[in-house]
Parts: C-alpha cells; structure tokens; sequence
DNA sequence: TTTTGCACTCTTATCGTTAGAGTGCTAAAT
DNA sequence: ATTTAGCACTCTAACGATAAGAGTGCAAAA
C-alpha cells in the first residue's frame, strides 16, 4: 500500500479566504513560524527566541515591529506585557487556510488502519474502532457519528411472532446493521398473516432508503383505508412505529482523557463542563451536522465552534461516504494548539478509509 | 409507595468485624463524631472544632488524648502537625461496620425511580437509565453490570435467510433482550430446512439458559456424529458460533464527572488515570465480580480494593438479582469521603428495584 | 528600513515574616 | 485516676518584599 498524498486541496474555510497579498511574504514567514512554534511547545513566544531559532539574519528589534503589525490585524495576542505572543482564533484561521502544507502520513499507520477495519463486520464495532483508531493516532479526542439508520437500504424485514401479542420486528439494513424492535399488537396473527406481511413489505420497501419510506408509508396508509386489507395496515404502522423510535446512540467517542492535562488545561471546572457536553451529545452533534455536507475536512476554531465549552478547543471534521452517499461526520477534538499539519490528513485519510470499509459489504 | 426502611442489618464487612468492646463508649462516639464532621466538610477536624462543635463537657484536651489514642489504633491520622485528623481506611472500616445508622431515603426519589424504571422495556436502557439514576441522586459516579446473558434464559430461536450464504441467527431471550448475529454457511439452506432446524433447536433448548445450553451441545454434537443429519449439525454449529462471541459490554457507567473537582482531587494526573480504568473497564469489572456473591451491600474502601487507582475512592456495590438468580452487580464509585449513610442505602434499594424491575418482564 | 540601546512592565521564584491552627507534654486540679 | 489548664512547639497558609528573567515599546542611530 502507498503512502498518502493529498489529492484534493482542503477546503477548510468558513470565512472567505484572505488573500494573502496583503501581507508581506516576510511578515507571513514568520507567522507561521510562530504558530509552528508555538504549537510545538505551547509556550508564548517572544522575538529573541524567534529571531534565535530562525536562521534569518533579522534582530529581534525588527521580529517586534513585524509581530506588533501582527497584533494589530488581530492574529495575534500577548497574555501579558512580558511574555511572548500567541496565536489568535483568527490567527490560527489563516494559518489554516493559507499557510498550512498538510504532512504525508506513515504508511505503517495506514496499514494497520485498512487492515483492522476490514476486519470488522459489524457497523457498531466498526465505528467504535474507528473511533478508538482515531484517537490513538492523533492523541486527541475522536468522535464518530453513526450512520443515519435513514441513509441506509432497507434490505430485508422480518415478522417473529412471541407470545402474547408480541411481534418482533427485525430490519436488515444493506450494511448488515440488524435494528429490531418488540412491539405490541391489537390482536394475534397467525404465522402466515405474519409472513404474508413481510412479503409484502419487502416487494415494497426492500431496496429503499428508510427516509424514502417514511415517506411514501403516509401516503400508503391512506390509500388503503378503504381497502380494508387490516394486517397490511398493521404491518405498515408496525413498521412506521418501529422506525419512528430510534434509540440508537448518535456517536461513539473515543480518548476523551486525552485531554485531560493538555498544558494550559489546568482548570478542572472547565473541563468537567467539556466532558459533560460529551456526554450529553447534543452540542457536539449539532456541530458535526454542521459539517454533513462540506466537501472535505472542516475545521472550527475556538469560538468558531459557537459553543462556550468548546473555546479553548478546535474541532476537525470531515464527512465520510460510501457509495456517493453520505452517511456520517467524523472527526477529532482538541486544543486549538493541535498539530494540524499531522491531524487534518489523518482525519480526512481515516474518514475515507471508513467510507471504503463501509463499501465493501 | 412507602418509605423505605432498612429491612435487614448491612452486612458490610470484609474482615471480622471488630469488637465495639475494645474501645470504650466515649471514645466511639468522638470517632464517630469526627468522621461525620469531616465527610460533611472534608476538612481534617482538630480538638477544639470537636469540642465545642459537641455539646459534651469535654475539654479540648482530653479529646485531644483520645484522638491520640485512635490515632495510635490506626483509626485516625494526621496530614500533618498542625492540621486535624481524618480517618484511615481503616477508620472508615470501623465506622461503616459498628458505627453507622443508615437514613431512610427519600419516599419521592424512590417513586421517580420506581416509575421510570417500569416505563423502559429494553434491558440495555433499563440499565443505562438505572445507571443514570443512581449517579443523578449520589452525585458520584456509577456502574452496573450487564446481566450476564449465559444467565437469562432463551426464549425463541429464528433463522432468517440473507443472501449468499448469510443466515442471520435471531435469539430472542426471557427478559426481551435479543441477540442477534450474522454467520456464514459452507452451503444455501432453503427457507423449509432453516424452519425445520429453528424448530428442533427451540424445542431442544427453549426455556434453558445459555451456559446450560452451550454444555449440552457438545455431547448433542457427539451423539449427531453418525446420524447425519448435516442440517442439525450446521444448525447447532451455528448457535455454538452465535453464542461464543459474545460482544455486548460488560457495565454501563454514568456520572464520572461527578468525581471531577471533588475536594482534595486536585491532581489532573490521578483524575486521568481513575478516567482511563473506567474505559477499559477491566479493573472495575474484576472488582464488580468480587461482590457477586456477596449477601447485600459491600463496601472497599481505599485501599481496600487493591487497585492503586481506586486508592482513594470508596465503592459500594449490592448484587442484584431475579427470581433468586444474581444476574449482576452495581455500585457507585466516589471519594473515600462519601456520605456513606445515604449512600449505603440508595445502592441496596437500587440493587432491588432493578431486581423487580427486570422480574416483571 | 533595520538595528541598537534602554527604560519599563509583568511574571515567577524565593525568602522571611507572621498569624493561626493544632498538637504533645507536664503539672495542677478534681 | 481522670481531666484540665498552660505552654512550648510545629507546621501551614498568607502576605509582602525582593530579585531575576523575559519580553516589550520607543527613540535615536546606522
């Protein structure tokens, strides 16, 4: 197996790019020299030590002129008169989107990867291995949101009388993810009541998106009052019913405490607020929905996100599809002083690698 | 719905319980005294704070000779000189053993849960919510087990054709819960033969439990070696198969963010490490283990557990139980320093209702 | 435009001091 | 024989002063 090369440029924006003509190609250089450095020890970085560790014959006196500019555009910040600087939001934001050159990724990693997945064949462990994957690899937090049960093809129902007026309901979806549901009817049926229904549904459905079914069950159910036909009725409510709750979780996260002792992290209020959010989904899924439909990996830093909690954060998506289709979001979770040249292809990579997986069932 | 009362005496210990005799009346009730003052604000608690806090007639320094003497017992230390003293594990030890009245609980938390749990069919989600339930009203963190499945009993066997050799086999057990899992086949069954094949394995094995099932199976797969009838064989094969791997998880947690900025939990580190035993969850299952067969509630406090980890938490865990089979174990996990006469028993009722809960079914 | 020099600011670490809390011990009191 | 009072002692936590170090900003020189 190869080694990864971006074959897409990332479009990462949100904001419009800016154009980096009005900087100076210098003044540029040594931004990103400092936000590399910067993220590499998560130190502030002053002029000395930039004018010392660049091989460039500038004086410190002149690498304060340039950052002071800096400052003032708003790409930078100081926590203090004395010490160095440190990248903004908006700092971090062009970083991005113009002056990151994404790394290649280690093939053994690659392998491993590819190979676990295929590996797996149920839907549910897959995700969570991802997930866990994922946040091995980057040493940050990971989150994988599962496919929309909705996107996913019908395959096949089946009707399993239990007693007492019990029905089991079983979906296999086209991905081999089995849903089913036990559901409670009016009267008993017969075995072949039961299996008179699954033919039916089946010619009907089978082959469909569950959403598409959703829809078009409204409609059945109306033109069959008259028809009388009770059991297909039933069936079709049985069925509605069972799609309509769906207790599925809606991620699977990986290595929160990753980020616990991130430097800087120091404060414990704060990041049991963070891992609360986790915990109850609903912010975080909101975020990642955002991202359903971007092309490729997203990106939200600090406040970007909209979400409090998530401030000190940065947060890298990316959408994963199979067969033109796309199912879900992934993606990772971390300081907004994260090593993106190493993370964004690994997120974009991996996301790919789960849509291939999913594929080939 | 009632109160709830006590209706048996805890039976707590691990060791021999000690003999209240040894030590003489007074000093009991101080310990006892000072254990409560500090669970309530968790500051070591010194002579002067005891004696004036208690009504007695007791001067600062004679409490001061009896701390020294529980200390010298072992019951007490100090962080240092000039601090108070807190209790040793085994301070707590004796205070949970001889010292401790558990309280009643409060008759509307019982209804809410009581309530809540009778609405939840699933058995996943009753122990996700039983989970949630019991952290919500500790304020700490809480597991419990998942019935071990070689315990609840089969109730149906189903088979469902997919195509290529796919069969997927259903097992629906007593309690509602259902298994299933897709296996591969060396040949193509007809719809008659896989009927056939459900029907003999139900009536084979309907009503028996798991591991019961899973013995009888070899010899039945001895006894079928001559007969030939290769349909039975594949058919149990494939049980065999369905009941081996077993992926569910092993416990459910809830509320670890309780124990985030507990006083005196300062260390992020420590925090981490507590975090990470909880994912991988093998430490806490053997622990779990530990009380499954215990009588009623059982307590490891600090060190007590033999997990460096756990050295400063305390958890308390009750077996629950269903129709005279102990399906599992919960508990909760919190600060050595938990208010153990609340806590204590929440656990036990829980452990019960979710008994109950799960007879009903 | 860049650099040098310098005054200035702010953080961090260190040290000494002090106040307070709590102990342990001895001698007196009950 | 217990209990209490008195007192010296220890340790922590808080405060302030001080000094070192890092980094800045600005003005004047290169």
């Amino acid at each position: 197996m190869g080694k990864y090369v971006s074959d897409q440029e990332f479009d990462i924006g949100m904001t419009s790019p800016k154009k980096s003509s009005e900087l100076p190609e210098r003044s540029l250089f040594l931004f990103k020299s400092l936000v590399d450095h910067f993220i590499f020890d998560g130190q502030p970085v002053g002029s000395r030590t930039l004018a010392r560790d660049l091989g460039l014959d500038l004086s410190a006196a002149t690498i304060r002129n340039v950052m002071s500019d800096l400052e003032d555009m708003g790409l930078l910040h100081s926590p203090h008169t004395s010490a160095g600087r440190i990248p903004t939001a908006r700092g971090y934001r062009l970083f991005v989107d113009n002056l990151l050159r994404v790394g290649d990724l280690d093939a053994e990693d690659i392998d491993r990867m590819a190979e676990e997945m295929e590996s797996i064949e149920n839907t549910q462990n897959l995700m969570q291995r991802t997930s866990s994957m994922l946040s091995d690899i980057t040493h940050l937090a990971s989150v994988v949101m599962l496919p929309r049960i909705e996107q996913s093809k019908l395959s096949q129902v089946e009707f399993v009388s239990l007693s007492d007026n019990r029905i089991l309901v079983i979906f296999v979806m086209s991905d081999n993810e089995i849903q089913n549901r036990i559901i409670h009817t009016a009267r008993t049926f017969s075995a072949s009541e039961l299996e008179q229904a699954a033919n039916y549904l089946n010619k009907m459905f089978s082959g469909k998106e569950l959403n598409e079914i959703r829809k078009s069950m409204v409609a059945e159910l109306e033109s069959m009052k008259d028809n009388v036909n009770k059991l297909m009725q039933t069936a079709i409510e049985m069925a509605q019913q069972a799609i309509n709750s769906n207790p599925q979780d809606d991620y699977v996260i990986a290595g929160e405490t990753n980020l616990m002792g991130v430097s800087g992290w120091g404060d414990i209020e704060k990041l049991k607020r963070l891992f609360d959010t986790f915990n109850q989904k609903r912010d975080i899924l909101h975020l990642l929905e955002q991202s359903i439909n971007a092309k490729g990996v997203q990106l939200f830093i600090g406040e970007e996100s909209g979400y409090e909690v998530l401030d000190d954060c940065s947060i890298v998506t990316s959408p994963y599809e199979s067969e033109g289709q796309i199912l879900g979001v992934l993606g990772v979770i971390g300081p907004t002083r994260m090593d993106y040249e190493r993370v964004i292809p690994i997120v974009d990579l991996t996301a790919k690698m789960l849509g291939l997986a999913l594929n080939s069932r």
